[in-house]
DNA sequence: CGTAATTTGTGAACGCATTCACAAGCGCGT
DNA sequence: ACGCGCTTGTGAATGCGTTCACAAATTACG
């Protein structure tokens, strides 16, 4: 779906690259990390630190396939792209490999997030203690709201909209996260990828126009629950498949 | 990436069906819609939704392809799945592929949701207005903590924990979300299978387990932040693999 | 009525992701 | 030292999803 299934850019301007002599070459190299793997590193690596705490100092891939929902040779196929850290006969050293897990999603220094849109949402995510935890620091909030600007939240000063480029330069930001509403969204990611943020995690329920250069992810949560919807439909009527017929235009 | 890559168990239960003549026909039918396409049909419902507020009531592929940020072929091959709903030469009528859209996602009654924990996250969610514009009604909150418990939120009262299964039952729960702490999270999804609860949306940051019969989709923050993450730091050094060599233990 | 201009629906090709299955490597016990 | 049991890493097979490209269907218009 991966998955979530989500708005993705990544190589995307990858040209055919056609040679005259019709070889093409990796030219960027062996491609190295898959996309669907990535997207399931940061689960491995959330299992692992819990193991590590525990004190946990091997795994197998049984184990830790097992621990994190997967086929144990998709693990071991996920952590081949990685690089060989594991040793035949024994197991994966649970320390080393949180280690590079957290270097190759580049956890290395807590990177810097600003968060656009303070309400109902942004609120709840600013205090949220899981992204201190796992590599990242939320480093400013803006608002356009004049009621909200200037309010303090978690230790932080909310900001006006009209700071944003000043604050992406000062604070390093990294990556943004936008909480507004969706008619606000995309003007916010407009500005964001002119002041050089090139990616944006998108609550708001609405599709974003951004250059190549700029990784979106969303995440919407109505969309979520309507496919849980589906699922369930499905499963209330086993076969009938064309039940659907007579049914009046009100919405 | 997607696809949002997420936990899901849908038709897992699927077995090889071998029959003793090797033949083996599709026994549950032609496997109507695929995840994928089901992910995605969301994005066009709601995109759909706005068209048809303002007004448009014809649109071609290319056009609503091109608002839901996918490629054309794509848009049409997904709604294909669902039937013929289009006229060739002129596009597809929005207000109809509207109703056959929520149609099909189930969103012909509001379905009833419960909200388990009510913290940090599960009072922002229990205030997404995104919810009910979308078919879904949040019929219940639930908390373990005392403090909480009693307290009125959004017109609702918010009921301990240990009325969960007579919540599911009087509310005719559809569809729960977990917004718990992840200590608390495998048992709140246990009680709630136990209870009949068929899908769960699952904003704990562990993997659940549950019985084939019940849906899981997860939400995991800090997870999209980190493969952002990823990716960022892979733009920034454009093709240097081997620079991790000398990294020591500390984590 | 016939022809041109559109646009859908879909078979086929392609590419990526997952799973299978096993050779290669490692540690332990004897 | 040697063989046995265990586990990784990976080539091959399979399956699923996306994109291509075009025939079929429909409207517009002369």
């Amino acid at each position: 779906m991966t998955g979530q299934p989500h708005g993705r850019k990544h190589l995307a301007a990858r040209r055919p690259a056609v040679g005259l002599t019709g070889m093409d070459l990796p030219v960027v190299g062996p491609k190295a990390v898959p996309d669907a793997t990535v997207a399931r590193l940061a689960t491995y690596l959330r299992v692992l630190s819990v193991m590590d705490d525990v004190g946990v100092d091997t795994v197998s891939s049984d184990e830790l396939a097992a621990a994190a929902g997967v086929n144990s040779a998709m693990l071991r196929k996920d952590l081949s792209h990685l690089g060989s850290y594991g040793v035949r006969g024994v197991g994966y050293a649970v320390r080393t490999l949180v280690d590079h897990l957290a270097s190759t999603l580049g956890l290395g220094v807590h990177r810097a997030v600003a968060l656009i849109g303070v309400g109902n949402l942004g609120q709840a995510l600013a205090g949220y203690a899981g992204f201190g935890s796992r590599g990242f620091r939320i480093a400013a909030l803006l608002d356009a709201d004049p009621n909200r600007v200037g309010t303090m939240l978690r230790g932080l000063t909310v900001r006006d909209i009209s700071e944003l480029e000043a604050v992406v330069e000062s604070e390093q930001i990294s990556i943004a996260v936008i909480a507004t509403p969706a008619s606000a969204a995309q003007e916010v990611a407009d500005r964001l990828a002119a002041a050089g943020v090139t990616a944006i995690l998108n609550f708001a329920p609405t599709v974003l126009a951004v250059p190549d250069t700029v990784d979106v992810r969303k995440v919407d949560l109505a969309a979520e629950l309507q496919i849980l919807s589906f699922h369930e439909q499905r499963k209330a009527r086993p076969a009938a498949a064309e039940v659907r017929a007579a049914e009046g235009g009100a919405r």
